[in-house]
DNA sequence: TAATTTTGCTGATATACATCAATGTTAATA
DNA sequence: TATTAACATTGATGTATATCAGCAAAATTA
């Protein structure tokens, strides 16, 4: 919980965002930031809370969800180098998502002013905000997609790909989530969660034994989200 | 479709994007513009074309949406003032929607790169182009709550609603969109759109006649939205 | 003006999916 | 280690919503 001792001049977990800034701009990030430790869910993001701080993933999984009084809905399960909190860039706004970490996590929180100056004096790294902003429309303009219409199968083969090749990058992996929070992403019921991956172990798409998940069929797959 | 004699200095539809431009700003973007005529149905954003222009519109209604062999989604309609493309900021990207003219529209459509340049310049444009980002990502994830955790009289009521506190800012309006684009906007079969408008007909809610809507009972739509 | 296409409307039927209920299984806590 | 709670699983049932079919009305085109 500590401010880090940890400096960000010689982070080697910095995001292609800071790679070009100046030494100088890198101070104002340290002397602006703190390095807190989340343990496995715990709440980072507050939906409905002031936005006022960047947040900057250095270690761990998050899940990045709408909350609603019945259901929730998962938007992004989030990773090493992601920023977090960019609706922070115009003052007055609330977060309409909470995070929460699905391990124990590190992470940086910096203040949004210096942000915001930097984003001013670096032109690069304006570029990667927008950057950033651009694929957080491209990423929930997937999502509406494949939730609008697709029907479940394809929603859980969709759900698998991106398991494999984005957050793991691996066909082979163990879950970090419950079924519970896999029918969240794929916005199904939760029983319908544990029949299909039945049915994708059964016609040997993928093999599934708890939380140990292996994709055995890529193309099926693949084949099963259009 | 010519080059507007129309001077980018005294437009008087000017966004707020660009209120706070210097006189030679301004200069820059009119020289870098072009202003067009669309007719009603015409497609001024192709899905899936490379992103390399700024659109803003200037008078008429749009409806942006994403194609799909089977249905479309609307994700909006979008009038007077409205930026559009701005995936186009960071280069080598395609268009993941589609917008199309749902009435005789005047827009400019400005090159990208004087964009760029304006936003390094002009610390309070760059602010505003954030700011409209942040706008288009809370939006859609207000769609993909709707779609995803309504049923269809909530999706129907969401749509109406928005229909008379955004776009024609009147509770009595005449529908710019067919039945068929309600439904893609709801994301529903069409013909629940028209049962559902019948519904809320007779239970006084709202008054319609063919493309005439008047709402009576705007408590009961926010009720019916939850 | 007639002919054709698109849009709007209505009821009947089909189905994808949620909900419910009951039970086993694992993980957290005392 | 016992106790509780959360998670996982399976089958049976219900329902919201899509699909289909057929026709009327408007709008477009010939």
């Amino acid at each position: 919980m500590a401010n880090g001792s940890a400096n960000c001049l010689f982070c080697n977990n910095k995001s292609v965002c800071f790679n070009e800034l100046t030494d100088d701009e890198l101070k104002q990030i340290e002397d602006n930031k703190v390095e807190i430790l989340y343990k496995k869910d715990e709440t980072i993001i507050k939906q409905g809370s002031f936005a006022s701080n960047i947040y900057f993933i250095k270690k761990g999984l998050v899940k990045i969800y709408i909350e609603n009084s019945d259901r929730n809905l998962i938007l992004e399960i989030a990773g090493k180098s992601k920023m977090l909190g960019l609706t922070s860039l115009n003052h007055t706004k609330h977060y309409k998502f909470s995070v929460t970490a699905l391990e124990d996590i590190v992470l940086c929180q910096i203040n949004v002013e210096v942000i915001n100056k930097i984003m001013i004096t670096n032109q690069f790294f304006n570029t990667q905000v927008i950057k950033s902003l651009n694929s957080t429309i491209e990423k929930i303009l997937d999502k509406l997609h494949c939730i609008s219409h697709k029907q479940l199968n394809g929603r859980l083969a969709d759900a698998l790909i991106c398991f494999s090749d984005e957050i793991y990058q691996n066909n082979k992996f163990t879950l970090n989530v419950t079924r519970k929070d896999l029918a969240s992403i794929t916005n199904m019921a939760t029983e319908n969660v544990v029949r299909l991956l039945k049915e994708f172990n059964d016609k040997k798409i993928i093999k599934v034994s708890g939380k140990n998940i292996e994709i055995i069929n890529y193309s099926a797959l693949k084949e099963l989200s259009k």
